[in-house]
DNA sequence: CAGCCAATCG
DNA sequence: TTCACACTATCTA
DNA sequence: GATAGTGTGTCTCGATTGGCTGTG
């Protein structure tokens, strides 16, 4: 593997070598999801030489599409003009190809465009960038425009943006990564673990599913514009409505479809905001559809929306959603756990964030405890450093390329199904270890800074841990990431703000309120929980007094 | 000239 | 970039 | 307390550069 130091040139093909293993991977395993333009885009990149195709990386990796062509300085390329002039012929680059004018103006500087406008700048005098544009495209037709560009300038388009996108959606499997996985990888800014990637993985199986998943990554965008394009509702929903098989898009599907749906909520739009809710597989939209329906009188519908919410539960925003409004509304609900109060005398902590976190745990460390703010990361953590072969052992099309920080089903409901015997194995195993502390221990140590979803290092640090581990109870452990890895996506959010540990030996999980909040539907599920696996758990809520005496 | 931002690179 | 969490405003019981 | 709407921090990989903008 290349070791790439920053500042200082990588080998002449590395760029070009990443590129091609990507198409390799892709040639390989998802031939078939190609589009007849993708094709001939890789035949053509295939044809060229290797300088011609280092050029057409590196203009790849730029952000385009129009670049200028005295911009062009690569190390690397011997001959720069026989480059072009090949990735022209093939028909991957264009030169001077006809642009908006309004893009090509922005290549210039602004003294390049006195330069090269001097009549516009003795006439009109634009103050700015803006300003010049503008002045410019309002005084002359666009062609004229592109004409006097060109005595100044060349430029270059680059094809095959949209290709090496859908190709990066392919190998990596989701819109965000691309090529610098590779740089990052081989600079040693992420350290990824090592793990078998499945040779005849197929994340994505039938030909238009690609074609979907970018246009739901594309369709994004628009959303932007609802407010100022007539009729703008309509197209995105005839895009939304069809369901996708692969659950990344199938994701992606649903959230638009929530937001569509919430921004007809919002102008009173009652039938398109549940058109849209009843398409998306994703929360909130069944507890919107409930909502909007109980709002209606439409109790009924309401009501067999609730039972399936409460028999086949998405999340557990939706179990605990479909509990507390199916009860008598209105009422006061019965809590998860203890809730104990305190008084916030004036002025109290800043309204910073986590202010009132620590305002809590600077009372609790006077009586005795030593705590810590964590939240999620605390559980998460324990959890993957406790099953880490577990998570990244091999389960059906969890693992695709090398750059992953967990497998790709982490989060989804059927994690626990798809890795069913090895997740047993491992559960028994370390439910009766006798020194569980000691594997988390090792591990971290092991495993430290190698990048995985689960386990954020920075957030603790060995000393902490090694604290942490000292004072919370065995049994607290075992319970905790036994209930966590039987289903990660569900114990993700809402843990307690505090770990506390008293100098009895005891040690509890502590959620912080301030005076104006409150739980929310993850805390509650959480609470619930602890509750549940008699891990102590409890509420610690602030009420705001005018008096300065009086402490419980 | 400072401050900021987008682009670029390894 | 999304997401998780908190804060604020307004209403009701 | 319930509900809705809004804000913020935290991830982003970090450093360098060139260019724009506003202030003096
Ligand atoms: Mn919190
Ligand atoms: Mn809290």
């Amino acid at each position: 593997m290349t070791v790439l130091k920053p500042r200082t040139p990588p080998p002449a093909d590395y760029y070009r070598n990443n590129f091609q293993a990507v198409i390799d991977f892709i040639q390989l395993h998802h031939r078939c999801a190609l589009s007849a333009e993708d094709t001939r885009w890789i035949d053509a990149w295939s044809r060229c030489d290797t300088a011609a195709q280092r050029l057409l990386i590196r203009l790849l990796m730029r952000k385009g599409p129009w670049i200028r062509a005295d911009k062009l300085v690569y190390a690397e390329i011997p001959n720069l003009h026989q480059a072009v002039n090949e990735l022209k012929d093939e028909g991957l680059i264009s030169v001077d190809e006809p642009a908006p004018a309004d893009h090509l103006l922005d290549l210039f500087t602004l003294p390049e465009l006195g330069a090269s406008f001097p009549h516009t700048r003795r006439r009109f005098r634009p103050q700015g960038k803006a300003a010049w544009v503008n002045c410019l495209l309002s005084n002359y037709p666009e062609d004229v425009l592109r004409h006097r560009i060109q005595d100044h300038l060349h430029w270059l388009r680059v094809a095959g943006q949209e290709s090496l996108a859908r190709m990066q959606l392919l190998y990596f499997g989701s819109p965000s990564a691309d090529l610098t996985a590779f740089v990052l990888r081989d600079l040693g800014m992420i350290r990824y673990e090592i793990y078998p990637v499945e040779e005849s993985a197929t994340v994505l199986v039938a030909p238009g599913v690609l074609d979907r998943y970018r246009e739901l990554v594309v369709l994004e965008k628009w959303f932007d514009f609802l407010p100022v394009i007539d009729g703008l509702t309509k197209s995105l929903h005839a895009r939304l409505v069809k369901p996708v098989t692969l659950r990344a898009a199938e994701r992606r599907r649903s959230r638009l479809l929530n937001t569509l749906g919430l921004w007809h909520e919002r102008r009173e739009d009652v039938d398109r905001a549940l058109a849209c809710y009843a398409c998306s597989s994703r929360h909130p939209a069944r507890e919107r559809q409930v909502r909007l329906l109980t709002r209606t009188h439409r109790e009924f519908e309401a009501e067999l929306l609730l039972e399936a919410m409460a028999a086949r539960s998405w999340c557990v925003e939706e179990e605990i959603f479909a509990e507390r409004f199916s009860k008598q509304r209105g009422l006061k609900q019965p809590d998860e756990c203890l809730i104990r109060e305190r008084p916030l005398f004036e002025p109290g902590p800043p309204p910073n964030p986590g202010a009132i976190e620590a305002h809590a745990l600077a009372e609790l460390e006077t009586e005795g405890a030593w705590g810590l703010h964590l939240e999620n990361v605390l559980p998460l953590m324990l959890t993957g450093l406790a099953f880490w072969d577990v998570i990244f052992g091999p389960a059906p099309g969890a693992f695709t390329h090398p750059f992953q920080s967990a497998p790709h089903d982490l989060w989804w409901d059927d994690f626990a199904k798809a890795r069913a015997a090895p997740l047993q194995q491992a559960r028994a195993a370390f439910a009766s270890h006798r020194d569980p502390q000691s594997i988390i221990q090792a591990r971290y140590l092991e495993k430290y800074g190698t990048a995985c979803d689960l386990v954020n290092w920075r957030a603790i640090d060995p000393d902490q841990l090694a604290r942490i581990l000292k004072v919370m109870p065995t049994e607290t452990l075992k319970r905790l990431v036994d209930v966590v890895i039987q289903a990660p996506g569900r114990c993700r959010t809402g843990f307690p703000d505090l770990f506390v540990a008293w100098p009895d030996g005891t040690c509890e999980f502590v959620e912080v309120k301030g005076p104006s909040d409150q739980l929310q539907p993850q805390q509650r599920a959480w609470l619930k929980r602890l509750g549940a696996l008699a891990i102590p758990a409890s509420v610690l809520k602030y009420r705001r007094r005018r008096e300065t005496s009086c402490a419980t």
